[in-house]
DNA sequence: AAATAGCTTTACGTTTACGTCAATGTAAAC
DNA sequence: GTTTACATTGACGTAAACGTAAAGCTATTT
């Protein structure tokens, strides 16, 4: 039996959000190790809370992985993806300060659509290779078969 | 004035194709260290040709430069960056090996429409953002004006 | 009570992708 | 002919992102 991480599937919906997941739930879960989860916390990429010592991670913290590891498969370094968590983590700043906010915002929005540019040039480079390859294929398949006929 | 690198913008054409290029000029025209260069050129990602020591880069290199450093946006390792390089490569196999070759392209096109679709997320995440920050700062600006004529 | 399983921190090791000298070579410029 | 500028090859240093023991706490299982 596991206490530290119960499996709430209560019929009151809203429990769901307050359910908690272990070190090991989350790593299995995720496909990361356990060392990984206390290196982002190391970073304050999470801070799970704590019963006792043992780490007690969140929907949020749950949502903050994922995230995260979105991040890392885009490229993004630990730091880029705390930055990107915070924007996020809403604040509740003046109007100044939420202005500078959307400058970020929507610097990262370029980014990401830089990104794209460069994803989709890849794709179509693949694509046209393939195409190409193929029609090598078979034309050789089709001198293979004329040799068999002589 | 430079010899090693000749600026020929000759008016045949295709001599172009065989224009050189100096270390330093790749590595600024790139904005990468020439460092960079012959760490890439050690992990057996470009292969310039020598003038007795000093390296020269062909269109060729510069070409494959350039998927490098896509590659590296993209967030791939050199030694996936190498893999890739070498499906750009044309090798000249039976038709089994090409089949395999098409395979690692297929892998490759899926990887990459993965990667579309994290990046399409996460334009969205921020995109939406984006939009509810500025929501929120029509509202404060619009307490503000209020307040000012209260 | 002893073993087992899972959590913790501390700390050193490892790989990747270069940065940063240092010593040397070569070639054009003054 | 010597400074200036850019090239080369080592060789060591470094930051990031963990991996990998080591040693200990805690709780259930036998």
């Amino acid at each position: 039996m596991d206490i530290t991480a119960k499996d709430i599937t209560h019929k009151d919906g809203h429990k769901d959000s307050h359910r908690t997941y272990s070190i090991r739930q989350l790593s299995k879960e995720f496909d990361v190790t356990a060392r990984a989860l206390r290196f982002y916390e190391d970073k304050g990429l999470i801070s799970p809370e704590r019963k006792g010592q043992t780490r007690l991670y969140s929907a949020r913290d749950r949502a903050r992985l994922q995230l995260i590891l979105r991040g890392k498969r885009l490229g993004f370094s630990l730091i880029e993806i705390h930055e990107i968590l915070d924007l996020y983590t809403p604040k509740d700043h003046g109007a100044s300060q939420m202005k500078a906010t959307l400058v970020k915002y929507r610097k990262q929005i370029e980014t990401l659509k830089r990104q794209r540019e460069d994803i989709d040039a890849a794709i179509q480079d693949m694509v046209d290779g393939c195409a190409w390859l193929e029609g090598q294929i078979s034309t050789v398949e089709q001198q293979n078969a004329n040799e068999h006929k002589a």
